[in-house]
DNA sequence: AGGCTAGTGACAGCGACTGACAGTTGACAA
DNA sequence: TTGTCAACTGTCAGTCGCTGTCACTAGCCT
């Protein structure tokens, strides 16, 4: 059961968030002040930085919630799996019931239209690169446990989680800047790319 | 033939250069202010940001020049060599006769140590992982010329850069967190861990 | 020698962020 | 119900990165 004072609490930091991305996604990041967000939810600066520990944090608190999915999805999957199977799937899971789970913080749209934000304005595209090599680092330690090696002889489980990420990148890239901006459209991404690393790393792609 | 304002103009830029990375090298990047680093050279802070767009811009300097000379090794490289090998062997030649070229700057010494001040400042990493990103978008452009094929409508000049540029993370974090800080030490690193890549992709590494 | 201009310093100002302090409001017990 | 405590908030002052402006100095060029 929720207190007065834990509702009061959740519904400030929710209307600051979604007032946060509402800014960012329509007139940009960079031209969007924490002093606008405040106001715009009607309590002071200071307030803001009181939930979020800076602007930066607030553009990611949504894509922090289903990357936390996301690893949960990889430590559930079947120990058996090869480790990039793992992923992939875990990966496509998390895009499957996307829509219910943002739901409950922000309008899903409005999430999706944050990933096109995040790849068009360098600092926060910097920002998603450092968060996406703390995450792959997680999840190397637990292939490396599903498997039985130790992560920090064994180069494997991090080059395996290297190569994953690149690949993750490389499609993010190609659908936040496409047209169709929708889940589906990111897991059959996802799912061509996968398949097609094998024959991108033996070259000769020309054909001749 | 350089003018006199010319050798004043290098000459505060590289004193500049030098205390800054001193600086973020001894107290570290965030402890360090523009003040203290225009202070260093006795200069005025605005001067400071006449020759560098930001602290950020200082602190990658050098490595702007290897990166450079990277890209340049990729396109030089003879045209009938497989992607995966011509990225390989530039990027060990960039290492080969990195002192010499490092030298006419800083010492070399502040170079190496600047990785790992880059390595372990979230700041730093974030800006050095953006940077990455834009050089391999170079690099695709350049491989899918040398194969002749459309780096827009095939996916598989940037998948393999992604996958090259996951590896050189992953061998960069093991260099730079190590005891060898030494160029030696990050090529062996490097050829090693190309080589294990297809192995760690095919998974079932216990061996049980 | 004297004009032109690149380079500089000094100053003011913005925006992100932090620490300190005081006022307000919900929680809980007497 | 009331009083106490703790949580939450607003206000204010200050730091730091960064930018625009303007006057001034010093190298360059005729």
């Amino acid at each position: 059961m929720e207190t007065l004072r834990e509702r009061k609490k959740r519904r400030t930091r929710e209307a600051l968030l979604r007032a946060a991305l509402e800014l960012f996604t329509t007139q940009g990041y960079e031209r969007t002040t924490v002093d606008e967000i405040a106001e715009a939810v009607d309590v002071s600066q200071r307030t803001f930085f009181r939930y979020f520990a800076g602007k930066e944090e607030a553009a990611f608190a949504v894509q922090t919630m289903t990357e936390d999915r996301f690893l949960a999805a990889v430590r559930a999957r079947p120990p058996h799996e090869a480790p990039m199977t793992a992923l992939r799937q875990a990966f496509l899971e998390g895009w499957d019931a996307i829509r219910e789970h943002v739901e409950e913080a922000v309008p899903v749209e409005l999430y999706l239209r944050m990933y096109r934000t995040i790849g068009s304005t360098p600092a926060l595209l910097a920002a998603h690169l450092r968060r996406s090599v703390a995450i792959e680092e997680t999840m190397a330690r637990v292939l490396a446990e599903r498997e039985g090696v130790d992560v920090d002889s064994d180069p494997r489980p991090r080059l395996a989680v290297a190569v994953f990420g690149g690949v993750m990148r490389v499609t993010e890239r190609q659908w936040s800047t496409g047209d169709d901006l929708s889940p589906e459209a990111i897991r059959a991404l996802t799912a061509s790319y996968l398949d097609q690393v094998g024959s991108a790393l033996t070259g000769n792609w020309g054909g001749d």
